[in-house]
DNA sequence: CAATCCCTTACAGATTTCCGTAAGGGATTG
DNA sequence: CAATCCCTTACGGAAATCTGTAAGGGATTG
């Protein structure tokens, strides 16, 4: 079994939950907690250069965000970074997050070895987890299937992440600032204005205030 | 200290680790965890029955949606059928929810003795929520001020119907002629901006849209 | 290969929002 | 009565929204 895990989860709680089952139930003699990416991203470093690499991350994708800027602030970046240092490193993401679309590119792109659901298993299902990426197999959620991952929805991850901005007061050139920021494509003023006068076909709405109060009273948003 | 606790929260290793704190770090004898807010609504009723009732709730609002269908959804469902068996039960709120104006009414109107905010070290605010409460004392997560929405400015009658105009899309101009129209006074779009202006203040909003989501998610709209 | 469609982006103009300043009127108070 | 406060209203400027036009690129198709 891995001797030397790193455990990346901005909930101090969830943590200490994953911490207890890895010890009780795996033996695993070395877990180290981060309550933030940079640190973790740091801790993960130091023992790589010193000859004594940790063998296993397991991470969440969303970190709350802090008054104190950081270089690091999702998981999907640490696990770059991680990646950049050792390619070898075992990584398990445990995250809230159950839509195949966003889940299938971690797999692909990141070259994650198992994604486990957070939910009221998803203890039981991170030993397992643990066990199968041990044994060099990757290891997905039972209860998501990624093949299914073209559901149609009406709007879209994108558009859905547009309007949450927009109910929580950002403006369009802040959206498109932030989305520039984070490499998401596309990132224009320009086609965000137009994403959003879609959806106002779509939803009938007339203009962003009536969309939202719309969406949100449908619960959408 | 209390002896019995009921914990309802459906993230499992979440779960766990509030457990751990309550057992290392605060001698409860008894701590029942639920995965659900029906089986946790029916352990309670029997506990009560029984006369041996628990003394404190702690539980999450947002519970993920099953395939099972679900008398009690919610939190707010919970604690509501709760204070219906026993109105004296302490009852303490751990979520990632961080918006006072959602948090207020759960004082006001489900009558909860604490709140603690889901986030890195809310384990440690949560042991010291559960100290105070036990001294029959009120506690609130000390990151997110309420003062904020705490003065509960009532919206008048003339608030309410501007901002329900402004979500369906009306503009302030088209607001202003309609007032006119009905003889309603004041209507000029100068004080309906005023009047708009001094509820983002009110309710920590940036702008109209982020008002309009905040009402209502807070059910004002 | 060319025609076509769709998506992204830039840009521009009209409208709307947001915020500050200021004037006038009514009510209260010393 | 004067001073003060609060509410209404007007106005102006900066910023944001909304809408239309147009150019360019990638993918598809015939």
């Amino acid at each position: 079994m891995f001797k030397k895990v790193l455990i990346a989860e901005d909930f101090q709680d969830t943590n200490k939950g994953i911490v207890d089952a890895l010890e009780t139930r795996l033996q695993i003699e070395t877990i180290q907690e981060e309550l933030y990416c940079d640190t973790a991203f740091n801790r993960f470093k130091l023992a790589y250069d010193k000859g004594e690499p940790f063998e296993l991350l397991i991470t969440d994708l969303s970190f709350k965000e802090t008054h104190v800027k950081r270089r690091l602030t999702s998981g999907k970046e640490l696990i770059d970074a991680v990646r950049g240092v050792d390619e070898n490193c075992k990584v398990i993401v445990n995250s809230m997050i159950d839509d195949p679309g966003e889940i299938n590119p971690l797999f692909t792109d990141q070259k994650i070895n198992g994604y486990v659901c957070k939910g009221r298993y998803s203890l039981n299902e991170l030993v397992n987890a643990i066990h199968e990426v041990y044994q060099n197999r990757t290891y997905v959620s039972p209860n998501l299937n990624l093949n299914a991952a073209n559901a149609v929805h009406e709007m879209d991850k994108y558009d859905l992440m547009i309007l949450k901005d927009l109910a929580e007061g950002y403006t369009k050139k802040e959206i498109s600032a932030r989305l520039k920021k984070q490499n998401i494509s596309p990132n224009s003023e320009s086609t965000i204005d137009k994403k959003v006068s879609r959806l106002f076909d779509e939803f009938g709405a007339k203009n962003t205030h009536h969309l939202i109060a719309k969406l949100i009273k449908q619960g959408k948003l």
